[in-house]
DNA sequence: AGACGGATTGCCT
DNA sequence: GGCAATCCGTCTA
């Protein structure tokens, strides 16, 4: 098996890769925006100082996806993945964790992206304080797995519905570099026990934040294309 | 009304 | 690698 390529150091990001994100960027298939939100950015504003991170691994759901909390249709709980592109859609996991998403597609869609790692960007002694970790833990275990981000970036069940768009809102989401990220890959979905042949996990390769078996090296169904 | 199990995590052996 | 922790939406009776 190849070696795996050293990520580069976090830097901090210019004021001009703060820009607003078009909302045209949320509306194409869940796929595509599961892609494209890889390099994104999550600000979270309301700790003493300023908490950003940066996309890393996502997950597509659509509502003809049997793994999808939108595939048994529009319920109360899943209302926000059925509204319009850039609503947080909050879910509680396994009893213990929140997760979140990002609606994507059109009203009435019922598909959206789950956040599942990102690379801390900065406040990182707010997210080691909220995720109760030793000061000796590395940073690339502050966000990785969907239920530790969302601890990090203080989502709870509250922020269900959220404009993630809305500049003033409490928790946004910004577009990173205007480049897209290298090393983009996508292989099949974590944690799931239907539609499990789906390869709609995207992911930076070799990225220390990313979750999995195996930090976003490739996994063993991850496409044929890689060698 | 009661049972089931999950888009997870971290600690156990 | 195994498994407990712990809530609630959904399914079955």
């Amino acid at each position: 098996m190849a070696k795996l390529p050293q990520h580069a150091p976090t830097q901090p990001l210019a004021a001009s890769q703060h820009a607003p994100m078009p909302a045209a960027l949320l509306r194409g298939e869940a796929r595509r925006v599961a892609r494209r939100l890889l390099g994104a950015l999550l600000v979270d504003a309301t700790a003493e100082e300023s908490v950003v991170a940066r996309i890393v691994e996502t997950e597509a759901y659509s509502a003809r996806d049997p793994a999808s909390h939108s595939y048994r249709g529009r319920t109360p709980r899943t209302e926000a993945m059925f509204g319009r592109a850039g609503l947080a859609y909050v879910y509680r996991s396994y009893g213990l964790h929140w997760c979140i998403n990002v609606s994507c597609g059109e009203e009435g869609d019922g598909a959206a992206v789950l956040l599942r790692a990102l690379e801390p960007i900065a406040g990182l002694a707010v997210m080691q304080r909220r995720r109760a970790l030793p000061a000796s833990a590395p940073p690339a275990r502050l966000c990785r797995g969907p239920g530790n981000l969302a601890q990090a970036m203080g989502v709870t069940l509250a922020y269900t519905g959220l404009d993630l768009l809305d500049p003033a809102g409490p928790l946004r989401m910004v577009r990173g570099a205007t480049q897209p990220p290298a090393g983009v890959r996508c292989g099949p979905r974590v944690g799931i026990t239907r539609a499990v042949d789906k390869a709609w996990r995207y992911y930076l390769a070799g990225n220390a934040n990313v979750s999995g078996p195996r930090n976003g090296v490739a996994l063993s169904l991850a496409g044929r294309s890689e060698a």
